[in-house]
DNA sequence: TTGACAAATAAGAATAACTCTTATATAGTA
DNA sequence: TACTATATAAGAGTTATTCTTATTTGTCAA
């Protein structure tokens, strides 16, 4: 193992340790699958992704891990649309575009959507604990596919 | 029939055929059972409410109904978090409150939230249709349990 | 007003995405 | 190193649809 992969490797280990996990082989194995994952990846993803190099990584594992993660702040789940579960791995503060027909995730960092005013009609004891913008609409690949 | 009923039945027809859907016996039932729900129903509460008065109107139906009525924007679908389609019968530009510890939907009708900036880094060929907000928070029961 | 026929429905099977159960294994610490 | 709470694998179970097939029914055109 080179220098750059020992080093990241101690850093994987650094944000279970800290996040409370305990630092197993598949958590690092499935944790680096998340960050090398481009876009939004849901468990199935990224169980495909590892399982060539690691047969014996059941998605009951991966499944739980990612939840376990996303419990914990590691990752966040993304806004969801009724589909299976993605996850972010980016945690500063953004937003999202959605594809109302194929559901592909697109990230947002316009700065204005993170200070958005509090609303004046709060439910009764609701405590606020963050606002998300999605903007939805149609990615350019669905574009040419529907017209 | 009194006339109120009546009227009220004419209009859920005009609105189903101005849909282009066909008027069925369960399409009225199914469209008044949303109108009566107080909150945001999925099918299954939709399907409960009415197959008492109605037991030979399958779930398969209600699904089908409903996603048929919100393809044809009748209702909208809230933005999900991984649980059931849940419906909004009220289609005027609104957004929504969401308890992240029970998954309750409460309305927001805050009007600076239905007029935001466009932002600068839509990606390439992204048509953008609408913005939605999502404000997460504790909702006051669930403030009351877990604390 | 009556056929024709595309659309809609009921019932049950099938699928997707988890979620649980149980037995086994293993990090982390005492 | 031994112990024990955690974590894992494998497979069964659950939830929320979604599909298939046979049957029925709105709607429109004659």
């Amino acid at each position: 193992m080179n220098k750059r992969k020992q080093t990241a490797l101690n850093a994987i280990k650094q944000i279970l340790h800290n996040a409370g996990l305990r630092i197993t082989p598949q958590r690092v194995v499935i944790y680096s699958a998340v960050l090398k994952c481009a876009n939004h990846p849901c468990a199935e993803k990224i169980y495909k992704a590892i399982s060539l190099e690691n047969p014996n990584i059941s998605f009951d594992t991966v499944n739980r891990t990612l939840i376990s993660f996303a419990e914990r702040g590691i990752f966040n789940i993304v806004e969801g649309y009724h589909t299976a579960k993605c996850y972010d791995h980016n945690t500063v503060e953004h937003n999202h575009y959605r594809c109302v027909k194929c559901g592909e995730i697109f990230d947002c960092w316009f700065k204005p959507y993170n200070k958005l005013a509090t609303p004046d009609d709060i439910p009764e004891n609701f405590a606020v604990k963050r606002k998300k913008v999605i903007i939805e609409g149609v990615c350019g690949k669905c574009k040419k596919i529907y017209s």
